[in-house]
DNA sequence: GCCCCGTATGTAAGCGCTTACATTTTGGTT
DNA sequence: AACCAAAATGTAAGCGCTTACATACGGGGC
């Protein structure tokens, strides 16, 4: 396993005849080069395989072209497509990604941000806005630029990449109430830890709320967001003596766990059980019913995300907030409550 | 936006009343550090936040502690869980992941290994084991380990974690057989670039060559790995003038779209067609009816994959290859052939 | 042909850390 | 109390790159 020592900018120097100034500007494109020498030193560098040190240009350069991403959860897809894209368009721009997931737990979430930091990230994406004060303190010290997606705040100090996760909520249930159901159940995320799932219910309560009908108390049930979560907490609702007729979900993969489970029961969905997700991820299509939802802008987030904070570390000045539309998807799991 | 400088090893030193080196020793754990001076530093890093700066670290060290993983896909669960417990198992060795993926495109792999060695990978884990050689011998120049994941090779010179691809497909195709199936259809990713594909399909030749029966001329349609591309491969197979009873997928994504398919085109399944799947990912198990499908030992094949690696940098020698079982996951896509 | 200035190139000083080697300290022996 | 090996600590030389600054060059205006 022995093997010759890589070549160095000098080497490249050396072979090119000029100065290692000259080389390091041919590779960082920061002009003043005669186009005789780029070639010269580009002929160099193809001939001898050469290849930046990275610890070096990062400890000189005091950057490292690498961005974090720290999202709640790789385990499901809710963040897949979204990741996707911001990696594309980062990519375009000659910047790593390194993704860190934290299982909704701050704890980890803060400790994450730290490593990544450490590991030289020149910027953070993180999701949603509940953390410790500290955390923001801790980036705002350190000068990393950061950018708070798939949530949005009007008139905060923070960059919010994201779409209106209250707004959004209130939009689908206000149509899940015009259907005539007037007995909702709610399944979130554990909102303890979740701005969005705060967010979300919240947009239900004033959707009921601005409807005036008459409605049963509203049953909200927190579960981790995997199937089988979704299924138990769908168990839960309909134990109580006035199950509701409609069950909206603050997640599709809660709500394909709950239509799993009406199945399983002997419900027909919507006809005895309508079910709403959120998010509109792939597998909401393959279920069958497929899944009445919200749609996302997952890659207009990623790419939208991606490009504010190239910008805030090429002019290192904030950038804007972004507030992308939601959409409700009409599919099959939705339909009018059964006349009384 | 200013800030004061972070403070460096220097900063340490000086307020623990030590040199440097002593600091690094205690921060890297080397020994030969007395806890009463090991206690003095651990104080002055608190009080002064300490970080170290990776890019220094890693010039002087020649070491980033970083592993590079190059995946054909994000987009879908089918590597989710071996890397989630990949990631995991390197973070408790301090180690940070990189995943790249490369959409199963060889040329963008190839770039893919360059920029992750770019950037400092210690060292890889790559899926499969089809590249040009020049990629092998670019890592072997690099001294860069590598591990070969999801599949395996008897007496290879690499080092590979994973699974039979051959083997299991037979298993699976003999139990379809057995169950009276004499017209199969298979569905598989692009074998071009996919040496699983490829094992799969000829472990499928395998089984239907030992078990002697009569059956039709096998039918293979390759396609991308999406659910709608399952979808239109089901199209296919049953557009020929005798349809196959039964369809092999070689993906739980292209079964899951072939399932889906087959519902809307009112075709039972069991009953009138038998579908079966492979890697086991969550969906399987949430399609009606359920998948059976060829478990795949995700998070060991991940685990093993961070420890090999971490012992390879470690030793700086080669390590043995593992292999991994699978076990067929009886679930409700698969019964006995119709009787003629 | 001379001067001047804008542009191309060279020089060299770090960036913050690790580590080989040198030096000091420690504590057990005699 | 003197001695010595082993353990702890210090010294300082890089690691390979970027970049501020210094210098060289080249061509138009006079």
């Amino acid at each position: 396993m022995s093997h010759t020592p890589l070549p160095t900018l000098q080497d490249v120097a050396d072979l090119a005849a000029v100065s290692t100034a000259t080389v390091s500007r041919c590779l960082n494109k920061s002009g003043h080069v005669t186009e005789k020498t780029r070639l010269k030193v580009q002929q160099a560098i193809q001939t001898l395989g050469y290849s930046p040190n990275f610890g070096a240009q990062a400890l000189a350069a005091k950057r490292t072209n690498t961005i974090g991403a720290i999202i709640p959860t790789m385990e499901n897809a809710i963040f897949a497509r979204g990741m996707q894209a911001f990696q594309e368009t980062l990519a375009e721009n000659g910047i790593t990604l390194i993704i860190a997931s934290c299982s909704y737990r701050p704890e980890l979430e803060e400790e994450q941000i730290r490593s990544l930091v450490a590991r030289g990230a020149d910027a953070l994406l993180l999701i949603g806005q509940s953390r410790p004060d500290a955390t923001y303190q801790f980036l705002a010290r350190r000068n990393i630029p950061y950018v708070l997606a798939w949530a949005h705040k009007k008139g905060s100090e923070h960059c919010y990449i994201g779409f209106d996760n209250q707004a959004a909520a209130q939009t689908i249930t206000r149509q899940v109430l015009e259907l005539g159901h007037r007995n909702l159940g709610v399944i979130v995320g554990l909102t303890q830890n979740n701005d969005r799932a705060r967010d979300r219910i919240t947009g239900i309560e004033h959707a009921i709320a601005d409807h005036g009908a008459k409605t049963a108390p509203l049953q909200v049930i927190e579960a981790e967001y995997t199937f089988q979560e979704g299924a138990k907490a769908l168990d839960q609702l309909l134990a109580n003596p006035t199950p509701p007729t409609a069950v909206i979900c603050g997640n599709d993969v809660l709500a394909v766990g709950a239509v799993k489970r009406a199945k399983q029961l002997g419900l027909a969905v919507p006809e005895d059980l309508s079910i709403t997700g959120f998010a509109d991820i792939e597998v909401s299509e393959l279920i069958d019913p497929e899944l009445t939802t919200v749609h996302v802008p997952h890659r207009e987030m990623g790419i939208a995300a991606a490009k504010s904070l190239i910008a805030m570390l090429k002019t290192q000045t904030p950038v804007e907030s972004h507030l992308l539309e939601t959409r409700i998807v009409n599919r099959q799991s939705l339909g009018p409550a059964k006349p009384h």
